[in-house]
DNA sequence: GACTACGTTCAGTATGTTGTGAATCTGGGA
DNA sequence: TCCCAGATTCACAACATACTGAACGTAGTC
């Protein structure tokens, strides 16, 4: 029962983040192999991650290609050990969700502006009808919905924790204080 | 160049809303329906939409019910019409994105916490040794950033937009005023 | 400069997803 | 009750994605 305990931990958390994985859009078993490396805690080489994964050597580097760009892992090469690299994974997952989110988000308001932009010339081009203006209107309508979300967005993907947390106990005590 | 515009901003939007479809998991064309029937605005029978976007009936049909659980398009069925109903797209953005994170936040934490409780089960049963007490460690942390993800996001999902603009506003007066 | 130990790229197979038209089901009206 | 107009379900073809082992490229060592 030694090994196997510690092994069925490793693989619970390295199945839920599995599936997490999957929630982000990620590879399933992308979020596997993180979930190994953050259970086991230290750096490890690709070899030992297919070891320890079982998936293919390229599988393995693939997955740290893609996960690091969201920096959800660390490379690092130390000297006198060739060309051989270790990964890290990070662990500070606030940071991690922040420049998620960030990244997303950014992503999608680019997109969506751009378009309502278009959208907007386009129909300041076309004789006014009932239907062009009510479709103004719409597009006036997620103008103003993205502009909105970036203000928020900005404001979340930038404050610590902290500020975080004070700011929802602060509402949550004003508003027990307006209850009658 | 009437209908052309409109046409052309239509498209555009549709196109904008399918690629952020699929930033969110959701169907490609799902998206692209949706925008149709957001732009246009008002009420439209499955075969008004396959006519709009081109697509066979089922894919219409399936796309209706793949964006209902989310609440993005409202099915109505008016008496005297048999059994026809009409789709009409939410407008109300705000709501959606936080049905949306609701759903999903819930589902990540619920399928982490359940992980995180069995894989510290199963360490407690193995016998102490490094590895385990850092894997102990480690189930720790996140157990904890799990708490303090749910109490972020219980605010976010419930908070009305206008409270969530004068909380940024006020914190972002707050740093100003703390600059030298 | 050549060998070695590694990481990355590539082409192929296996698996999953998407969109379709035909078949099926069902509520409402006659 | 029997149709009919509509929605839903199904099996399938087209397409996309994931994983693999083998080939390739390359930094470091001798």
């Amino acid at each position: 029962m030694t090994d196997d305990a510690y092994d069925d931990a490793k693989l619970e958390i390295a199945d839920a983040m599995a599936r997490t994985a999957e929630m982000y859009g990620l590879n399933r078993s992308y979020g596997h192999i993180y979930g190994l490396l953050y259970f086991v805690g230290e750096p490890m080489s690709l070899d030992e991650l297919v070891a320890e994964s079982g998936y293919a050597k390229s599988t393995v580097s693939n997955a740290m290609s893609a996960l690091e760009p969201y920096h959800l892992v660390h490379r690092q090469s130390s000297p006198g050990e060739g060309r051989k690299v270790y990964f890290e994974a990070e662990t500070d997952f606030w940071t991690i969700m922040q420049e998620f989110f960030e990244q997303q988000g950014r992503r999608e308001i680019r997109i969506m502006t751009r378009a309502l932009e278009t959208a907007q010339a386009s129909l300041d081009d076309a004789p006014e009808t009932d239907r062009t203006s009510h479709a103004s209107a719409r597009v006036a309508e997620l103008e103003a919905f993205y502009d909105q979300a970036e203000t928020l967005l900005s404001f979340f993907t930038r404050a610590s924790p902290e500020v975080l947390f004070d700011v929802v106990s602060e509402v949550e005590s004003r508003t027990v204080d307006d209850e009658p």
